[in-house]
DNA sequence: CCAAAAGTGTTCTATGTACACCCATGC
DNA sequence: GCATGGGTGTACATAGAACACTTTTGG
């Protein structure tokens, strides 16, 4: 019959990045067991819950301008023993190239693809099922994919990032024409030369990424 | 810097009904002032927060089966001065024939139309219009409408609620397509007769309820 | 000149939208 | 028999899906 205060309430994210051409997620070993956990954070008197994920993700990874939504809160008697009772869950989408690995190896941390994934502990495996699922639900209808890219792109690079998470191949001709047609991305001046024809470079449009925000699907 | 715990967390509850031809919402009146608050309970130790979400409605209207989905988790300092730091907020869906007035009377709760809403303390008129939002957009893709409904139903009745809750007047021939072709009702033996051609009885199929319990759009 | 990736339009299909009349009953 | 709400089908527009070749560069 006690009540319920904050040191029972944490904060856990769901980090996702694209490496090695595969979708990562960032776990934490869990003393004492071989399993791994999500990363998390107690919940403070002084800081929202949003800024809370924030503090997490940058004390990891040294980011601190990334996408970062609210999943579900999850509260269940016993679902996680010997910790919090009630982990209010994040999803992050982390860019690539901003990989500072020295912070994430000083917390032991490290980043597993999300299609094989070690054994989690307690519920954290249901929570990183339901990030995927919202991931590539929100990846069909609202463009979030550049997230995971870096500040200038070619489509090309684009199109990879969304068949990778959403695991099917896509058209070109129609995954560039919805893309552009949204307006969401516009071209830069740049072009990117490799093998092969030179790619022009795009960028996400900064007013439509307050659009977006605006648009606020979950708030 | 003191640790948040259980004592700091509630749950707060938007049920939505049908009543005189209106969308409402129940709402309990605030101690020492003129506002009105979301009916909610304190988290607890024992119950999941889904568990307590459905006793809070079911104390104010001794219904238990009713639609439950879990919005949103505020958490902001100073949100709800005087009250809990952290609420984890519900919406609820309560059929109109079962509104036993009596336990709302007792907390002094009563029904608001939500296009005539009073004073809400705090932030619980952007929760309730965040509420009101999900369910708009929930009704187009997942007819939880007719949570809304008796146990039977003529098509006219869900159409009607449908138009009440989006607000606008849809097509009745394309309605009834949709609806039937999305296989979540189906027509029992049922008649209702009153004014002009008595109009078949629809009921949604319990195997469809599952269904759409275990796609868990929201987990 | 050839390998390698970038870039580009059109046809077809499916889905959604607009719309008007007959039907069964109670009074 | 008439007023009242119940029930039904079709034509059109729009959005999405399938599909193959030319272009530009580096080696």
């Amino acid at each position: 019959m006690c009540a319920i205060t904050l040191a029972d309430v944490e904060v856990r994210v769901v980090v996702f990045t694209l490496w090695e051409n595969r979708l990562q997620v960032l776990l934490r070993p869990l003393d004492s067991t071989d399993h791994w956990s999500l990363p998390g954070l107690p919940a403070s008197r002084e800081h929202s819950l949003e800024e809370t994920a924030a503090e997490c993700v940058e004390a990891l990874t040294g980011q601190n301008e990334i996408y970062l939504e609210q999943l579900y809160t999850y509260g269940e008697p016993d679902r996680q023993p010997d910790s919090q009772l009630i982990s209010v869950a994040y999803f992050a989408l982390l860019a690539a190239s901003s990989l500072s690995s020295d912070r994430i190896e000083q917390a032991q941390a490290a980043w597993h693809p999300v299609d094989q994934m070690p054994e989690l502990v307690w519920d954290h495996a249901e929570i990183l099922t339901y990030a995927l699922r919202r991931l590539r639900y929100k990846l069909e209808y609202s463009a979030v994919g550049f997230e995971l890219l870096p500040d200038t792109f070619t489509l090309s690079e684009l199109q990879h990032t969304y068949e990778l998470i959403l695991g099917e191949k896509l058209d070109k001709r129609n995954f560039r024409r919805r893309i552009l047609e949204a307006g969401i991305i516009e071209p830069t001046s740049g072009r990117r030369s490799g093998e092969g024809r030179p790619a022009q470079l795009y960028q996400y449009r900064p007013d439509a990424v307050a659009e977006v925000k605006a648009r606020r699907l979950f708030p």
